[in-house]
RNA sequence: GGAGAGGUGCCCGAGUGGUUGAAGGGAACGGUCUUGAAAACCGUCGUGCCAGCAAUGGUACCGAGGGUUCGAAUCCCUCUCUCUCCGCCA
């Protein structure tokens, strides 16, 4: 959520950047409401310092009978006034939450994802003597994946993942959290990437796969709620990522300006409805309904957010680099970063078996949007309290990082090299 | 799932209808004292919102949401979380 103190500031800038969001919202609405709450508020404000005033004057339990007589009618006249506040206030805030983030000034301006600019291209595409097959088709002929035992048991989308590719996952997962709880690596990083960034290594987390619906409201990730799956008779959903359950997990806490920044690698299993892609992605493992994935996430102070977010960015083409994998550097533009976005940058690998660059990576740049509502601040050294800024983006989706080694890897019989960086956290193998 | 006990400020902890935003203690911060430190003593020490250039004023907040009352941290209802015991269970 916005601040409001910034929207009556910067009505025509607010607008404007909700629409190149491609958010239908009006500041001049969200203004009035603001204005006749703030009326509002001041008349209850005034009537409750009158009947504080009489209540003060009572002594002994004795009231006198003319100022209960006098309390009674302010009561009546408050109730009315304050349901008017509560109901005009409610759609104050409902629109409130409607106000997209501001985005950075170097986010292009754009209407479609077609308009992301393709900032950098990393990395040798692989040459085949053959043609490279996707990697279901390998998959396949490895006895990797069963997805029609998976369908008939949950349905579509699902999959049992089985014997290496199993050991594979597992093995990614030991590296990145090995190298993300590093600090010499995270000082490597940082340096290379010409960043004077906090060296502080990541802890590595397990959280929890299921956050309350203020919560995950909070955290601005709740809409659509059709792509989330709801338990039923509880007021929890499955998370869709690690990032609403390890964002949320500070709400209403402070904390002190020299614990900053506070770094998580999670690794959770994602749950997503996919409503609306029906038929798209239905080969292989590429598009689940559920999929692990190691998650970065981190809370800091606002002049150092930002470089933390390119310090993310910087990190997951280290790990991309480390899996010798071919990639492009998106930055997305206006209309594809997200509403709780100031920033966003998505990674993509190179997929030989589609022949194309596909999503594997997102780091998303917040500032205080999510921490306005979760209510996570910082107290400074100087005593002052601040909201936090918070950031989080993909170490691996170990999904799609999979079928990226698969694919990439593959040799002609159907077995897959694997990058060298692995090969300590899989027995030493060369070759799946 | 059953029974019970509780959720008060950074922490502990008093407070069962009327100047209680909240006693007391601790921590922290500032000061006095000291060569320095400790101790002792003095002082400061919540947050949101509204108004104001500011000083400041108003208002709300004692797990959450409703209700009773002229007046609620205190009474009632619902929910929620924590703890203890029993049951079940990886």
């Amino acid at each position: 959520m916005l601040d409001i103190r910034f929207i009556r500031e910067n009505a025509d800038l607010v607008q404007q950047n909700a629409s190149q969001k491609g958010y239908d919202v009006s500041i001049a609405t969200l203004l009035e409401l603001d204005t006749s709450r703030r009326e509002l508020q001041t008349k209850v404000e005034t009537l409750r310092a009158q009947r504080n005033d009489i209540s003060s004057q009572m002594k002994n339990g004795r009231p006198a009978p003319e100022l209960i007589e006098q309390g009674r009618a302010i009561k009546e006249e408050l109730t009315g006034l304050e349901a008017e506040l509560k109901e005009v206030d409610d759609q104050f805030t409902d629109l409130l939450k409607k106000v997209p983030n501001m985005a950075e000034s170097d986010v292009p301006v754009g209407a479609s994802e077609d308009e992301n600019v393709v900032v950098k291209t990393v990395g040798e595409k692989p040459e085949f003597s053959f043609a490279p097959r996707n990697h279901y088709e390998i998959a396949d002929q490895r006895d990797w994946i069963d997805k029609e035992r998976a369908s008939k048991v949950a349905g579509s989308r699902f999959a049992y993942i089985k014997g290496d590719l199993v050991k594979l996952q597992m093995a990614i997962v030991m590296l990145v959290m090995n190298t993300l709880s590093d600090e010499s690596v995270i000082a490597e990083i940082a340096r290379n990437a010409g960043l004077t960034v906090s060296t502080k290594p990541f802890t590595p987390i397990l959280p929890p796969l299921m956050i309350r619906t203020g919560l995950y409201d909070a955290m601005d990730r709740l809409e659509p709620r059709d792509d989330r799956y709801k338990i039923e008779d509880e007021d929890l959903w499955l998370q869709g990522s690690a990032e609403h359950v390890l964002g949320s997990m500070y709400a209403d806490e402070i904390f002190d300006e020299a614990q900053l920044p506070i770094r998580y690698l999670g690794y959770a299993t994602s749950f997503r409805r996919e409503a609306g892609t029906y038929g798209k992605d239905m080969e292989g493992i590429l598009r689940m309904h559920q999929f692990d994935k190691l998650e970065m996430e981190s809370f800091s102070t606002k002049e150092t957010s930002r470089d933390e977010h390119l310090l993310f960015v910087a990190i997951q083409e280290y790990l991309l680099q480390q899996l010798e994998l071919p990639y492009q550097v998106i930055q997305k533009c206006t209309v594809d970063i997200g509403k709780p976005n100031a920033r966003g940058v998505d990674m993509e690998a190179w997929l030989p078996g589609q022949d194309k660059f596909r999503e594997t990576h997102t780091a998303d740049y917040m500032t205080d949007y999510q921490s306005r509502r979760l209510n996570t601040r910082v107290r400074r050294e100087s005593g002052e309290l601040e909201l936090i800024h918070t950031n989080d983006a993909t170490a691996f989706a170990l999904g799609r990082a999979m079928i990226a080694v698969i694919e990439n890897g593959q040799t002609e019989d159907g077995h897959v090299r694997l990058p060298k960086a692995i090969q300590p956290y899989i027995a030493g193998r060369e070759v799946l």
